[in-house]
DNA sequence: CGATATTTACGACTGTCATCGAATAAGGTC
DNA sequence: GACCTTATTCGATGACAGTCGTAAATATCG
């Protein structure tokens, strides 16, 4: 229950959200699609250690107009959801509904350990 | 040291294999990379169904040099394992050590349904 | 209203990758 | 050895995708 005095204070009443697919009618190849990728694969991971996350508190080695362009293929794969609030756009992963059309797979490779390191010294 | 009868008998003692990654130093990006493509996901799913394939046995809608080179790329990131028996080769999941090295994951990718049909009906 | 911050949209470049066809190598058969 | 089958490799091509810069849209603050 918000209540807002004159200082700005956003309404929560009605979040508005970006659209979003129906997970039932996303192909699991879709979602490795998206997933494969290096810095969507860190997003997801960003997303789930901090909970939400927009274009500019990410730490990805891109420039912002990529990152936008990486949270949307993100977001219509049916990765994640994103809600506007204010003047930025919060993103987090649809874990449970992605674990209940998937069950397992992102739980899978987000508790995916790194590989053991130098695999050829060159 | 071969010792073939008049008909033609493969020993099975000295099996030669294709080079393979240790799964340990595998990253989770590259084995997502391998199963995002659509015809090396129906060529994952067939080996899953059938036990073994080569490349004139599986039935994807490319030629057989594109199919070559999809199961190199597979055996590459670590998700098959070939062994050349006679003229051809034969190629396996590595279903075990994967689950070892990414518990769940192959086997969630192998148990997704496919999306309810007509996403867009155009 | 102006100024700033956040994000997206658009256009362009670039590199990667899937695909094919032809050539090559290797196995098995006659 | 000649021949066919199987599979890979090579080069070329075409399409897609990641990246960036700039411009445009929206919201917040003064």
């Amino acid at each position: 229950m918000k209540d807002r005095r004159s200082t700005g204070m956003r309404l929560s009443q009605t979040e508005t959200w970006l659209p979003q697919p129906d997970l039932a009618r996303v192909d699991v190849g879709t979602v490795l699609q998206a997933l494969s990728d290096p810095v969507r694969l860190r997003i997801v991971r960003l997303l789930d250690a901090t909970g939400e996350g927009s274009c500019t508190t990410l730490d990805v080695p891109v420039k912002h107009s990529t990152v936008s362009h990486h949270l949307r293929t993100l977001r219509e794969s049916g990765v994640l959801a994103t809600r506007l609030v204010g003047n930025t756009r919060l993103s987090r992963l649809r874990k449970d509904e992605l674990e209940r059309r998937f069950p397992g797979l992102l739980t899978s490779v987000l508790a995916a350990t790194p590989p053991v390191a130098t695999p050829e010294p060159a």
